[in-house]
DNA sequence: AAAGGTGCATACTTGTTTGTAGGTACGTGA
DNA sequence: TCACGTACCTACAAACAAGTATGCACCTTT
């Protein structure tokens, strides 16, 4: 009793499954997105993605990279220079990725009203009442 | 130390990152996709997402609702009658999961040799030299 | 009378993901 | 000579998400 049968030959039960596979991981989608911004370099990532350690950028790169949507290049100069670009792959599912970001962007201030009642019931869960 | 500052008004570093914090669970893409298709009762939905439990599935179904994505729908019958429909942001967010859902099915296969091969190295970390 | 289907709830445990805190090598500028 | 910046690595701990197991209420069918 472990995951879905699905699809026996890929292992997916749907294109969702499959993608969401590949981006999932906490800094993925933003790390896939600002690598289509321009900043290519790991400083200038790890300044881009807000609050990220080492460890997980690291991380996540080099599973992206084992995944097929970055290359890694490291131009062996020291001090150390190394950047990261999309793949081919890569690119094209950083362009899946903008509706998502468009939808946050219209809808940020809906959303962020959401997430801060959320937090109001979640600190007192009373009145929650008139379950059925 | 604990998170990214960001926009002060909404707490979200970009549109991304405050989609991502809605649609974050195993299960909530999955659900939302299926809502769109048409699956809208409770057992509907849970043959129709593969894999999960009923717990998983109605602990998102509850964020979803308390997130304002999705409307339950008590029919007050015996035996018991839900259905959950998306409600218009809930439909918003449903549409831009569908680039997401098209990337997955046009490289399901690629996806998926790319996953047999991650299998294999993690499996034997050897020959993963060459790194600098 | 027992079993099956509906849509849940709840406690407990597991497992995976993430974060923290250190450390490395090399060269530059103060 | 000491700190600094680059791009990492490693062990350890904490957090959180997810899975398992069980139970309920009600009715229909066998």
């Amino acid at each position: 009793m472990t995951a879905a049968p699905s699809d026996p030959a890929t292992g997916f039960t749907c294109g969702l499954d499959a993608t969401l596979r590949v981006i999932a991981g906490k800094w993925k989608p933003l790390i896939i997105y600002f690598l289509i911004q321009g900043s290519n370099r790991y400083g200038a990532l790890k300044r881009a993605v807000r609050g990220v350690s080492d460890k997980m950028l690291i991380q996540q790169l080099r599973e992206l990279e084992a995944d097929g949507i970055v290359t890694r290049r490291d131009y062996q100069e020291v001090p150390p220079r190394v950047d990261y670009t999309l793949t081919p792959l890569g690119h094209s599912l950083a362009q899946a990725l903008v509706p998502l970001c468009n939808w946050g962007s219209d809808n940020m201030e809906t959303v962020a009203e959401i997430f801060s009642e959320r937090e109001r019931w979640q600190a007192s869960p009373t009145a929650v009442a008139s379950r059925r």
